[in-house]
DNA sequence: CATGAATGAGCCTTCATTCAT
DNA sequence: AATGAATGAAGGCTCATTCAT
């Protein structure tokens, strides 16, 4: 028994999962409508066109993420434990989204972006820079840019994710630990 | 006097700048025709048609990255040099093809790769991997899966990349050193 | 309490307008079902299709045009009277029914007219062409093909009706007085 | 051995006599294509999209008809002697191109037209206009607005055009001297 | 009966690809 | 060999029509 509007989650669900794995471009309508078992038109009646549905999907997701990140964010800890909220954060995330953070990734530099998914997407970096230049400001984190520091952790991550969606190796504990320590010792600052 | 097949040439490096650029799906020949100087048609002398161009110079980076990886590669080294090598092969590489390795990372995952491009980028990995296994049976390099590690280095370091060719910030050469350090902790051994 | 098929005339009321003023191609199902305040789906109920729905509304008001020409027609009298009842038909059945002669003579001629409707508009000329061939045999008319002459009578007043309509002259008294001249005048015999 | 862009002018022409028929929005392009013996995408080498073709043909015709009019225009006659010249011109028009005044008759209040097709438009009524009010100074023409008598004019002419074209009436020299006398009866002042 | 969500045929338009020159 | 005009398959989108509620 299909709740109300499922067909619009089930175009959405769609259009995530298509847009992670093939791009926007490379993604026709037909394909997410066949994907959610609808009709093409069908999609028209829940987004005015294919733009604002990947703008919608954008900005759902961005601050879905961002709200996960600040989540009982430990302000009033230590920074490696804040380190910790962050990365248990993405994990978290990309556990209960599959494609979302990966789409979030390849997509956010887009020319099909508009100003409130651009906004979106930047209010998510500045969690990230906050936490960043706090730690830098205590000698706690290196001192490079706050950008080239987010892409290493997130490009180190997202690739890391890629190749456990795609079954490469396996995200256990042990691993995932692992890897939360080899970003760390990325960022932070080494008397 | 234009060497023979200087439209070739040509051809291939608008291609890399504007898949690069603008993505695989969004690029129209008569674009790379228009920026190449050459006819439409012109490119069908050349590659039998779009996917065959991609994968041309798919193939043709990975193996010329792969080749300034493994030249003067110092095996009878310590691991950091060896670090130090293959990260220097990265920021030459990028220098000598502006938008070579932006375009490798973006579409190494692409819907329209066909297997000798899936090849020659598996390739690529294995020289990493190869690293990073004999750092690990020396207690160098920390006990996780190599493609992990690979991703974290190779994502790092793109993402940055990425920042440094949209001007968001500056490719100094203390910056650049500080994200070999940086990287090189992500992946190095802690006692 | 609303007639039985209150639904049914406020649907015809509505395409005629939006034919009239849009054209049949350029209006839309819904857009007829939104003016008419009921459902598009509801539209179905009453007409099998679009097509049907044009075909009915043009019979519809043809027929009504032809009956307001006939009615108290004045045989007995002289042509100019008889030009006079025709003249002052029209002009009350564009008071009657706003957009109807204008929907009649902008659709007239249409692709989507079935047999029937083309039948029932040629009952129409049929009833001025008696008027004129009539006044023919009388030398009171000139002696120009019947169709002509309707043409000159029909494209005339419906030009100018136009005109009214949009706003760009005023149909005063004298105005109608005046056009009435003037076609008679176009269709009268002169010695 | 068909001229440089006889597409271009087969595209024209196919466009003209099928909006003429049809009406714009009855008209797609692959009928056009098919009509004019080109492929459908062919037509967008030589209009931008479908309201650029329509807009180019409008002006055109409106433009050569306005030529047509002016040409020779015997401005130091007699008001019949003009009113002669402007229905010739239109026969001649109408004969050298076939559906080309219909089609700007029934399209030159349509929602798709430019501002220059309207300015188009709008300079040949001037000199419609010019030609009544001047007779109208001189009490030669009837007293009644401009734009109703050339509605007069207009229509009746087109109106008959339409029964010659769709052959119900022969265009015999008679035929359109008296049409002519007619009209003009309409038009002219009468003492 | 009435509704409007859902559908898919068909429209406008783009662009990879062909081919006559 | 090189070109670019021509093509038509396919994509985004609209809307007449259906049908479950």
């Amino acid at each position: 028994m299909p709740a109300a509007t499922t067909k619009r989650e089930d175009i959405l669900q769609s259009a995530l999962t298509l847009f992670a794995e093939r791009g926007f471009d490379a993604t026709t309508i037909p394909m997410i409508a066949t994907d959610a078992k609808v009709g093409a038109g069908t999609i028209y009646r829940y987004f005015e066109n294919k733009e604002v549905l990947v703008n919608t999907l954008f900005q759902h997701y961005v601050s879905l993420f961002r709200q996960t990140l600040e989540h009982q964010y430990p302000s009033d800890q230590g920074i490696r434990e804040q380190f910790h909220h962050l990365f248990q954060g993405m994990i978290r995330f990309t556990n209960e989204h599959d494609h979302a953070l990966y789409f979030i990734k390849t997509h956010n530099a887009s020319y099909f972006l508009n100003e409130e998914s651009r906004g979106e997407f930047h209010r998510l970096l500045m969690i990230l820079e906050h936490f960043l230049d706090e730690g830098k400001n205590k000698k706690q984190i290196r001192l490079l840019p706050s950008k080239a520091l987010i892409a290493i952790m997130f490009g180190g991550f997202l690739e890391l994710y890629k190749l456990i969606r795609a079954g490469e190796i396996e995200a256990s504990e042990a691993l995932l630990a692992g890897v939360e320590e080899s970003c760390w010792d990325a960022v932070r600052h080494h008397s």
